[in-house]
DNA sequence: CAGAAATGATCTATAAAGTAATCACTGGCT
DNA sequence: AGCCAGTGATTACTTTATAGATCATTTCTG
C-alpha cells in the first residue's frame, strides 16, 4: 500500500518544505523540547509535528509556521517586526496593482 | 456562525502566512495570471487560490509553497540551488544531535 | 458605456488531514 | 544490565480542508 503522496509537486516546494521541517526538529532537539512538548505548545497533536518534521506536504500551513515559530526558525530570514512591516509593506503595493487580470494570448514562462 | 479561525497562532506565524500569501498574489498579477490560470498549474482549484492569497492557516503547505514556486516567490529566501545544499546540509546536521530528548524540568523561554 | 471576464463569496459532497491510542524500538541514565 | 522516556509507525475514528458549482460583483477593454 504506503500512499506517499503522489501529487505533482515541484522539486523547490518540495525542498522547501524538508528543510522547514528539518530546521524545525534541529532547533527543538537543541532546545530539549520533547516531540510532545512542543505538540503541546503548538496547540496540535504528537503524530502531527512527527509529519511536519518530515516536511509532508499535507501539513496545515499554520500548524507548520506555529511550530517554527515556537522553536525559533525564522520565517522568511525575517524577525516578527520586519515581517509585520514587510505585511503591511507588500499590502500597500497590492493596493496599486490591478485588481483583476485580464488574460493575455501570451504564454508565460513555465519552467522553474 | 462565522468560524473565522479561533485557534490560538501567534502573531508571527499569522504575520507569515499573510505575507507569503500577499506575496503570491502580488506576483501572480505582475505576471498577468488569472487565479485561474495558477490554480490549473499549482493542481488545485481556484477557491484554493483565493484562500491562500487571503494567507488562511488552514492550508496545505504543499498546496502554499507550490504556488509560491510558480510564481516565483522565494521561500527562505534562497534559490532552488540554494535550498537544495541547505536541505542537505541540515540533513547532516541532525545525525549529529541526539536522536531523543530527554525531558529536562528545566524551563524554556516561551516568549516569541 | 456596455459586455466579457476575473474575482469574491457561499454551498455541498467528498477526500484528506488531524487526533488519539497503541505497540515495538531505540537510546540515555543510574 | 535494566529501566524509562522519547521516538517512529500504524490503526481506527473525527474533523476539516478541498473541489466544484453557482451567483453577485467588480473591473478591465473595445
Amino acid at each position: 500500500m504506503a500512499k506517499p503522496d503522489n501529487r505533482p509537486y515541484s522539486r523547490y516546494s518540495r525542498d522547501a518544505a524538508q528543510l522547514l521541517g528539518r530546521l524545525i526538529r534541529r532547533a527543538r532537539i537543541e532546545q530539549g523540547l520533547t516531540a510532545e512538548a512542543l505538540a503541546e505548545r503548538a496547540g496540535i497533536s504528537r503524530g502531527l509535528v512527527q509529519r511536519i518534521e518530515k516536511g509532508e506536504m499535507g501539513c496545515a500551513i499554520g500548524a507548520v509556521f506555529e511550530a517554527a515559530a515556537i522553536v525559533g526558525v525564522p520565517l522568511f530570514d525575517a524577525s516578527p517586526a520586519e515581517l509585520a512591516s514587510r505585511v503591511a509593506e507588500t499590502e500597500y503595493t497590492l493596493r496599486l496593482l490591478p485588481r483583476s487580470v485580464r488574460t493575455s494570448d501570451k504564454d508565460v514562462k513555465d519552467d522553474f
